[in-house]
DNA sequence: TCACTCTAGCGAACACTGTACGCACTGAGC
DNA sequence: GCTCAGTGCGTACAGTGTTCGCTAGAGTGA
């Protein structure tokens, strides 16, 4: 047993573990499962790794999270608070709002790669209040441009799956690519032999991968994968915009 | 111990395990994980339950497939093959050729539900040879259309993921419902007092819910699905049309 | 026929996983 | 002081993916 704490402890002896408040909280666990994801990703992510980054043991957590599914639908719903939605807009500013909106998405997801491999399993089934305060918003959106209830809950839904759809792939690329440890064109050069044999049947890929440079920076390649999310979106926006005319 | 099996073995009373051919293989092995998964979904998949499928140990199939992950990357691949797309389109009928395409990639993700919980982990980074081959197919379509090489590359991208993102979140829609074992119209008139309480701060919302008819038959869902898929599809293809001319 | 190599399959083992259960402790209210 | 609810934790269980070294048989060449 070690020796009682001296009656007055000073700020530099006082018990290591300062049990000020409940110690472990939904919120506190929620936040550190986000870090610990963002770190190292969804595989590192246990419920023993959660709990001694707390301070705790695995099983504690259980006293306010009902499960690891549950946990990770928290955490999704957690990053969802991050995302920046226009609170309104009017008829002639509708499509900026929503092509920021998608932006902010994008972003959301790329900024957690981990979401991209859980978003099918927890589906958007789960409607936690980040993720409908974020719905409410872009249905208010779409009212305002003129559309009707029925269609603006089809437009909504349009777009999120298309953002999520492109982000999702870009995400699992980012994925691939920090577990290979290499530079973003090393991997991709060091891929080309491999694809070049298996698209020589496919006369239409192979005139797309011979129409690609084959040394491109960084940026360049940051730079064509914005290009890539903006098309997609910007012709959906016209096919949405056509349909009010 | 049980008995030694007699000198001559009968027909009934053969060794279970007759080692016809090598028995294994890396085709049966997937074509087994696949009917596991689509029957039991992605929790029901372990080696070992793959294995006795088989009549074989868990580690056998170890000789066959690298690990767990590449069997899925293998069993998504092959799933990918039921795909049909049009072997080619002229310039009048790509948008026919486009929409029979993205119904037949809807249809097979909800054959597989597990597809969803799967497809953001392993990305579209694993080029099987059934994707390119539907790739190099759409690209066909789209370059008849009149879309320039990376024109091409990027619409077809943007058709994938909206597709994708479509299907996934109703594959995981499909997927909760299956669980809950319930009918979809008793799950949702279940859900139904959560979401009204949920709803209450979120005027559009409120507004939408309002306008959703509360007794429904299950093909009218199930139309209504169909409807919500198709409406963002042809805004889709709206927008690329318009970029045509 | 023998000896040799090669390979598919397997049993045991390892390091982990999510989670159920019951005990220990703490602080609040009476 | 006593009770009681709530918080944390140690143990345990059933199961996971995967490694390793063994076995039994097929194929090959002499």
């Amino acid at each position: 047993m070690p020796p009682k704490q001296p009656a007055v402890p000073s700020v530099w002896t006082r018990p290591r573990k300062e049990r000020e408040q409940p110690a472990l909280s939904r919120g506190r666990i929620v936040t550190e499962a986000v870090r610990l994801l963002d770190a190292d990703g969804i595989d590192a992510l246990s419920m023993r790794s959660l709990g001694t980054r707390l301070g705790a043991g695995a099983t504690s957590l259980y006293r306010h999270v009902a499960s690891k599914d549950e946990l990770i639908e928290l955490a999704v719903d957690e990053v969802f608070g991050e995302l920046e939605v226009p609170a309104e807009a009017g008829p002639d500013d509708w499509r900026a709002a929503l092509a920021a909106t998608a932006g902010s998405l994008r972003a959301m997801v790329l900024r957690h790669p981990w979401f991209a491999s859980v978003v099918g399993q927890v589906g958007l089934a789960f409607l936690g209040p980040n993720m409908m305060r974020m719905s409410d918003r872009v249905l208010g959106i779409l009212g305002a441009a003129g559309f009707d209830v029925t269609e603006a809950d089809r437009a909504m839904k349009a777009l999120v799956a298309y953002v999520l759809g492109m982000a999702t792939s870009e995400a699992a690329w980012l994925n691939v690519l920090a577990q290979s440890g290499q530079d973003e064109g090393e991997l991709l050069r060091a891929l080309m032999p491999a694809a070049e044999q298996a698209v020589r049947d496919h006369p239409h890929l192979r005139a797309f991968y011979a129409a690609v440079p084959r040394q491109e920076a960084q940026s360049d390649l940051a730079r064509r994968r914005d290009e890539d999310f903006d098309y997609g979106l910007q012709r959906l926006l016209d096919g949405l915009r056509h349909r009010l005319a």
